[in-house]
DNA sequence: AACTGTGGCGCCCACT
DNA sequence: AGTGGGCGCCACAGTT
């Protein structure tokens, strides 16, 4: 690429005097009330937030290197190893060379090893030898080692291209640095992929997997598949590509290679606290420590309680098992001692919020009671904690992740708390604290500790381990270091996989600019504002109540548009002459190469195909033992969050990958798909009743029919259709997204209903499910009629007590989450800020991004007040009738009940009655 | 000054 | 990680 390099050696030339940052915006000047003023002063009082900007900043910039802070902290392997699980990678620099962190089942500890093939740092650029070395900034860099030509394919030019790759002394060396090479050089590239990931990707690691070291070699253990199993996947795959099939053996192992045990340890700590709504700041970790409970899986049971000074004894509670040790302290500094010397016995230490609250808090302690450095096995970076001896696995960030909320759990919890995850998961909930941490006598903290530190365990051991198993299942499918899959989102997974995929194949890494530049940016226009392209389709529902309603949905319909049409970034609007508008996508002007196969297309169809059509069956096959079952089932899971979230990232601009003709292409040609589908409906004289962007709902289809639409889809859109589910009835209402269906079992799906919404009161949703619990009965249309009259009945009754004031604050409160902090609301003061406010000004409870706003109605000037202000004969009951009515409305209007004349208003039926 | 209509903000959810 | 959609309210403009 000739051009290129000219231009490219111009800009940068050109460029070197001009770095101007973009200043920052004027603030502009909001015309502010007094009750603002005052609230802003209050909250400029409680944090001062310079240091904390400036660190946001720092982050934003890029993924920190994961260094290793001591020299072999951890023993190191000897030269000969039993086979060991390679779950982590970081980076030494005082060796300058990569160290990787194994899992010695046998004596349960990690051991380290250090690169011995002396790998290094580096990154390419298009500019030959000669030519760099005409570029005094890179000819005069002293951290440059060597110069190699390496060959690269150009998947975006489709052409075999020379590159030099530049090596250097350090990571830092390349990016990080102002004065690295990166800015040295007018481009570079595979310059922003962190040192130890590079160093995986170019040794072909697969962390997860298993390894051992062999006369001081570093080799992989060999995976044995049984035969059966490889044949019949293969078999699977027969009529794909050769590309495809290679992906099987590279894979298969390591879906199904044994996973490891972990030896691990939860542990939570306690701080005093005078006041249950504060939380202790881990920044200055003013006040003590008073108590840490350890459970391991390996059976440890161990609550260190310092002694205090009028604070008594209590009873060892009942609840607590026997063989749980209980040792209290009289010195606070000895309590962290031995709290450290337990961890660092452990290879993973669980937390749950650890990284943000008590690591962070516990090594300032350790800090302000003077205990020496070299005792804290801490280290605090700005998002996230580590430990030198050991891994850490933060919990709470697990479950937080959209992903594995979704898809791996289902949503079946939608607050990520522990106490709302265990109930969700383990079915059993969180001790209730009766008084404040402080006024707990010490036997009543060790019970409530403890099992705060039981349920973080047992949130990584239910269900055989489902979540350690998912993780390692993640870290072998997207190449990701264990820690790392918690620290980053799913994005970064992916950005991770397609990364190795790339290097594996020798496929230079584009530079997110040059996919932009060259496949261009999306050609509809989103129906929403902002949005930057045009997504599902939604159909118009026909109100009314529907008997016998079949729905049909596309399996997996993105990842299939992706596999079927070839979709990837750079089969999109590709450089291929003869490509050009051959095969078009439907409603924009992208055109798909016809020449290649698409990278992203071979990757997410295998993937998406060895779910479909293996893991997934063989999970529900009840002629497969239950533990394969159960095993294929997690990796069923584990699949479908990796497939899921392949299509968004396309569309997301700091995805490095980033390229919005395929994320628009894909949900076009779904778009095409749905409209068909309810086209050959309406031909074959079957009523189409609704739809949402990969469905169709159906109204008493035959067998025949489906099988025929079935079989229609398979031969022209070539996507599997399937019999989603069936409905007894079916209640829609004119509103999209919104409806209620009745399983022939009785069992009651509600999508997108106020009752169901987590910010609608609790007395409203009591009614409402109620409402649901009488219409799962109805079977025939005259039981509608019995119906009515019980629904009625419920609504007057809730009607008549909301009257009388009946009901406490707690049914009657708004439940809605402050999305950002609360100065950054400044367009409009929505109720849950204007509670949120008052909690500040009124009790200096501060309320931060993410935290949950309970408030009710009031007559008051605000209109709402914050359930902790509120009083119940303030309440304004009109709102709330209101809110019932526009709630209640939803389902009652369907069946025919109207609200009003329920609650009495005179309609003219009423008034001759 | 009090009313009415309307765009858009903010939240939550449905679907991928 | 993406878009589509419903709802309540706020902020503001225009009218009486």
């Amino acid at each position: 690429m000739p051009e290129k390099k000219q231009s490219s050696l111009e800009t940068f030339f050109g460029s070197q005097s001009s770095e101007i940052k973009g200043d920052r915006p004027d603030k502009k000047e909001q015309p502010t009330t007094k009750s603002q003023e005052e609230v802003k002063e209050v909250e400029s009082k409680m944090i001062s937030k310079e240091e904390e900007i400036e660190e946001e900043e720092l982050e934003e910039e890029e993924e920190e290197e994961d260094i290793l802070e001591d020299k072999a902290p951890i023993e190191l392997c000897p030269d000969n190893s039993p086979p060991c699980c390679l779950l982590h990678s970081l980076y030494d620099g005082s060796t300058g060379r990569a160290f990787l962190m194994l899992l010695n089942e046998h004596d349960n500890r990690l051991y380290g090893w250090y690169d011995q093939t002396n790998h290094q740092p580096y990154c390419l650029s298009d500019l030959s030898v000669e030519e760099l070395q005409r570029i005094s900034p890179v000819k005069n860099y002293k951290n440059i080692v060597d110069y190699q030509i390496v060959k690269k394919q150009n998947l975006l030019i489709d052409k075999e291209i020379s590159m030099t790759k530049i090596l250097v002394t350090d990571p830092l060396a390349v990016g990080g640095r102002s004065d690295s090479l990166r800015n040295r050089l007018p481009e570079a590239w595979e310059a922003r992929i962190r040192y130890h990931k590079n160093y995986l990707y170019d040794r072909n690691l697969v962390p997860g997997m298993y390894y051992q070291i062999q006369e001081g070699k570093f080799i992989p253990v060999k995976q044995e598949l049984a035969v059966s199993v490889k044949k019949e996947i293969e078999s699977i795959f027969k009529d794909e590509s050769e590309e495809v099939k290679k992906l099987i053996p590279q894979y298969l192992p390591r879906f199904l290679a044994r996973m490891p045990h972990i030896r691990r340890a939860a542990m939570d700590i306690e701080v005093f606290t005078e006041n249950m709504n504060r939380i202790a700041d881990p920044k200055k970790a003013k006040e003590e420590v008073i108590s840490v409970a350890i459970v391991g899986n390996d059976g440890l049971k161990k609550i260190l309680v310092l002694k205090r000074e009028n604070v008594p004894l209590g009873k060892r509670a009942g609840e607590l098992p026997r063989d749980a040790e209980i040792v209290f302290f009289d010195n606070e500094a000895n309590l962290l001692r031995e709290t450290f010397r337990i961890m660092n016995d452990y290879p993973l230490i669980i937390t749950f919020n650890g990284d943000n609250f008590d690591l962070p808090y516990l090594s300032q302690r350790a800090y302000n009671l003077r205990i020496k450095k070299e005792e804290n096995p801490i280290i605090v970076r700005s998002r996230y904690c580590k430990l030198k001896h050991s891994l850490h696995f933060d919990a709470y960030r697990f479950f937080n992740q959209a992903a594995i909320r979704v898809y791996a759990f289902g949503g079946k919890y939608n607050e990520v708390s522990l106490d709302a995850i265990s109930s969700a998961l383990l079915d059993v909930g969180k001790v209730e604290l009766e008084n404040d941490i402080g006024d707990l006598s010490l036997h009543r903290l060790v019970w409530y500790n403890y099992w705060d530190s039981k349920i973080t365990l047992e949130l990584t051991t239910f269900n055989n381990d489902i979540t350690i198993r998912l993780i390692i299942l993640l870290m072998r499918l997207t190449r990701m270091p264990f820690e790392d899959i918690n620290r980053q989102a799913v994005s970064s997974w992916i950005r991770n996989w397609l990364f190795a995929e790339h290097r594996q194949r020798g496929y230079l890494i584009p530079n997110s600019e040059e996919i932009i530049q060259s496949r261009g940016e999306s050609s509809t226009k989103a129906i929403i504002k902002g949005k930057k392209y045009k997504g599902g389709l939604v159909v118009e529902p026909q109100p009314g109540i529907h008997f016998d309603v079949t729905v049909l949905d596309f399996a997996s319909l993105y990842p299939s548009i992706i596999k079927t049409w070839n979709l990837s970034y750079e089969t999109m609007n590709c450089s291929h002459e003869s490509c050009k508008n051959q095969v078009m996508v439907p409603e924009t002007d992208h055109w798909v190469c016809t020449k290649r196969k698409g990278l992203m297309s071979i990757l997410i169809g295998f993937i998406r195909d060895m779910r479909v059509f293996w893991f997934k069956p063989k999970a529900k096959d009840q002629s497969v033992d239950q533990n394969t079952r159960e095993a294929y089932d997690v990796i069923q899971a584990a699949l479908k969050v990796v497939i899921n979230a392949s299509y968004g990232v396309f569309g997301a601009p700091h995805f490095p990958f980033y390229c919005p003709p395929l994320a628009e292409a894909t949900a076009a040609i779904g778009r095409q798909a749905i409209r068909k589908t309810i086209e050959r409906c309406k031909q074959m004289g079957i009523e189409v009743i609704y739809g949402d962007t990969d469905s169709v709902f159906l109204k008493h289809p035959t067998e025949q029919q489906i099988e025929k639409l079935i079989d229609w889809s398979q031969k022209e859109l070539k996507i599997d259709l399937d019999v989603e589910k069936n409905y007894r009835y079916l209640a829609l209402s004119e509103r999209k997204k919104n409806y209620l269906g009745v399983y022939p079992s009785g069992k009651v799906d509600v999508k997108g209903l106020l009752g169901k919404k987590r910010n609608t009161p609790p007395f409203i949703k009591e009614v409402f499910n109620e409402i649901v619990k009488i219409l799962s009965s109805v079977k025939k249309e005259e039981d509608f009629e019995v119906a009515r009259e019980q629904i009625k009945g419920l609504v007057k009754d809730s009607y008549s007590k909301l009257k009388n004031k009946e009901y406490p604050l707690e049914a009657l409160a708004f439940q809605v989450q402050l999305n950002k902090q609360l100065d950054q609301y400044v367009k409009t003061t929505p109720q849950h800020v204007k509670a949120a406010r008052q909690l500040l000004v009124e009790k200096g409870d501060k309320k931060v991004a993410g935290d949950f706003i309970y408030f009710v109605k009031t007559v008051d000037s605000d209109g709402v007040r914050a359930i902790e202000l509120a009083d119940v004969s303030r309440i304004d009951t009109d709102k709330y009738i209101a809110q019932m009515e526009s709630t209640l409305a939803q389902v009652l209007e369907p069946i025919g009940v109207s609200f009003d004349r329920i609650m009495g208003v005179r309609s003219l039926d009423d008034f001759f009655a």
